[in-house]
DNA sequence: ATAGCCATGTAACCAGTTACATGATTTC
DNA sequence: GAAATCATGTAACTGGTTACATGGCTAT
């Protein structure tokens, strides 16, 4: 199992940029739209990525745009770096939920304490199904199967939180 | 809304805390436990956040004990900002899953490569299903309805990416 | 033409991980 | 009682977040 040397964001931005290339604005706002919602990343990281990316030699700049931008291509050792990642270990993922850590202390607070947690929690994820539920079926029609599978998995996500939610005790 | 001052994983230290004076070891095997399929943390942290604690009055340390490890107690300024930490907006939480991240780019690999990669990760819920099972049922029978709860969600998780899976498409 | 806005990029900070040192306990 | 083991704690690094600076664009 050959390493690739790129992080899983490094990676995701060079699995972006075999669509062209594209701007650290443009990849921050097509990695929001196309993996944001299993895969959050921020501004801040991907202009961090990007020369780091360049010194390895797995990007390459283009002529500056507007408003400085500054555009980056993958090059062919990028795109074998990327084909690396494909074939590691994906990294253990980590299941941080701060709603559920508090009703794991259900004990030492109130049920309204606690009943009123769930109820913002309920409501910002009906928020995000809804959301992604209108996203998907416009991937949908526009045939990116991948991208709208992988959407899917955020769905039952959310889902799964929300049944959750209609169990879990306050008292 | 009072800022606690501490964040989550110190947070959920104060909480196990609430059970009685612990040492760094003891802390982490807890938090593994009872916290650790919502709510994964490292020792590292847990040694480093004690100090910390200390610091700011929330915790207080005991008589040294074998093998130089140190217990902690919660002091009231302790419980309290615990209860200040149970009343605040819970931070938005991050879903990272670097498997769904590869099946967004199912474009870019092999139906191979990804199928090996779903099935990899069902053998890892599956496992991580079971184990869940089987803990709850001698949580429940210990009448920890908050602890039992809790490990209820990371079932439904597991549940959700495994029904996931099944469906995802490798080409 | 100028005032405000907003996209771009940077830098400092904080949290999480990995790798290491130390010394007490067990084992033979 | 020497060697191996294992729990405790530390330190260095990486990745993620928050807060800031800069300057082009837009609207009046």
């Amino acid at each position: 199992m050959p390493e690739s040397g790129v992080n899983a964001t490094a990676a995701a931005l060079l699995g972006l940029l075999h669509d062209g290339p594209m701007t650290g604005g443009q990849l921050m706002a097509e990695a929001d739209r196309r993996l944001g919602a299993y895969w959050s990343m921020t501004r801040s990281q991907v202009y961090r990525e990007l020369p780091a990316l360049a010194d390895m030699g797995y990007v390459r700049m283009g002529k500056p745009g507007p408003r400085s931008s500054q555009p980056y291509s993958i090059t062919p050792s990028g795109r074998r770096a990327f084909s690396r990642w494909l074939n590691e270990e994906p990294a253990r993922e980590a299941v941080r939920n701060p709603v559920v850590l508090r009703a794991a202390f259900g004990n030492l607070q109130t049920p309204n304490t606690l009943a009123s947690a769930y109820a913002e929690a309920a409501d910002y994820h009906s928020q995000a199904l809804a959301d992604l539920r209108e996203t998907v079926k416009t991937m949908k029609r526009d045939g990116d199967t991948f991208t709208a599978a992988a959407q899917e998995f955020a769905i039952g996500y959310h889902k799964a939180v929300l049944a959750w939610l209609k169990t879990a005790p306050t008292k």
